[in-house]
DNA sequence: ATTTTTTGGTGATTTAGATCATCATCTCAT
DNA sequence: ATGAGATGATGATCTAAATCACCAAAAAAT
């Protein structure tokens, strides 16, 4: 776990634990039960929440800023899981699958996170079927993910994944055509398991071809049919 | 759902439920609640088990035999996902993350199987916090396999994806240095995102270096040393 | 204020592995 | 038994994208 860059902060209470969402699906008692074993921490950017091979005691729920999940194999690149915002979990494969975390998790903007004890998780599961029932529903939806991820990794190109990755950020995160991408060339490059220098240059081919405009980290749209029809042609 | 192949089965009673593994978990009134929604099918090779974007109303418990999960995306290339035996379990995440399921199964060899309906696990879910748990950690499991795949097929090049490969049938499915894998060469290469071609040549490349020794399907592991290291080299 | 590091960007070169073409078996249905 | 469709296997060719080698600008650290 980092060792600055947060402050631990009062748990007694439960003021910690989020008024919507998951946790509300928690019988009063029960939610007085959880939030003892809950940790709230700050985490600055390229803190790290947890890293691979560490024993997965924690699981991570995100309160605000956005963090990213990655895994690193040989030599020194890395693939890019997931990135997780405000209302997410992290972490949950590993702390139920497995006795360390088979996955890193580092902060790219400020974060603010619950770490919510294994053995605390294990117990909200028994006393309340539909918080177990969710949080089923939100591995599930991980690993659907992944997989899909996998299938678009090993059988689409640059240009399709790349058209993958505009989506991705404009119908899911940002929710708009204009967005300003809080990641480094590097870090996108991750996202979609190709170099810095493949992700430029095609990032530079949609932009010759009008398919978006390009301004720094700033994206603009232009043509999302064409991003559409990319992203499908593979 | 295939519709030769197969014959349904008397589901009354609780002799379709394996008396070892997660059922066990349940206890004798919830099973017996469980079972009134499961259906004993029989299924032979290439039988399809359950269909990309169906409704994802059954999960799928392996009394026997064996079944590939893939996807197929455009064109006709296919990633397999994992291949399921006897005690495993196919289209859980399908069945708790998604209204259709997001990927394929179909038969390997001669299978029987039980197909469970999502109620049913759903409730079981509720009533057993054991069996809710035991189901987390397999879902679990499964979300931390695929993450692995994806980083492997990003990072290895085919050399390392083959040890792999090979190092899977030795060590987690027949446990002996010497098997016979149910698998075409086709298959064998959806396993690891390649083509047949490029997985019949790398296999001959380990067969020239004394590494593993060929014969059809036959495949017996001479060095699991240089297996192992070409594995960690990627 | 000025180093140092990180980031964005570009061209030239290399290469792993896909693709294409072909063929010999092998399996299986009729 | 025989023809049709899988399957295993090889060689030749092609290409997408990684790698390598830079450089400029920006950001961070001293």
């Amino acid at each position: 776990m980092s060792t600055k860059g947060y402050k631990e902060i009062i748990t007694k209470g439960m003021g910690v634990l989020p008024d919507k969402g998951i946790f509300n699906l928690l019988e009063k008692s029960e939610k007085e039960k959880l939030v003892k074993h809950v940790t709230f921490m700050n985490f600055s950017r390229h803190d790290v929440l947890f890293n691979q091979k560490m024993p997965s005691d924690y699981a991570v729920y995100i309160i605000n800023g956005l963090i990213k999940v990655y895994k690193g194999g040989r030599s020194d690149r890395l693939i890019c899981l997931s990135l997780k915002g405000a209302g997410q979990f992290a972490g949950l494969s590993s702390v139920f699958g497995s006795k360390i975390y088979r996955y890193s998790a580092s902060a790219i903007e400020n974060t603010e996170a619950l770490m919510i004890r294994r053995e605390a998780l294990e117990s909200a599961i028994r006393d309340s079927g539909r918080f177990a029932s969710e949080l089923f529903k939100i591995i599930s939806m991980e690993a659907l993910d992944v997989s899909e991820k996998l299938v678009n990794f090993s059988m689409k190109q640059l240009p399709g994944r790349v058209a993958d990755l505009i989506r991705y950020f404009s119908d899911d995160v940002f929710h708009s055509e204009d967005f300003t991408v809080p990641l480094t060339r590097q870090e996108l490059a991750e996202l979609i398991g190709t170099t810095k220098e493949s992700l430029i240059r095609t990032l530079n081919e949609f932009k010759n071809d009008k398919i978006i405009d390009l301004d720094g980290r700033r994206i603009r749209v232009i043509s999302s049919e064409l991003i559409t029809m990319l992203s499908n042609l593979g």
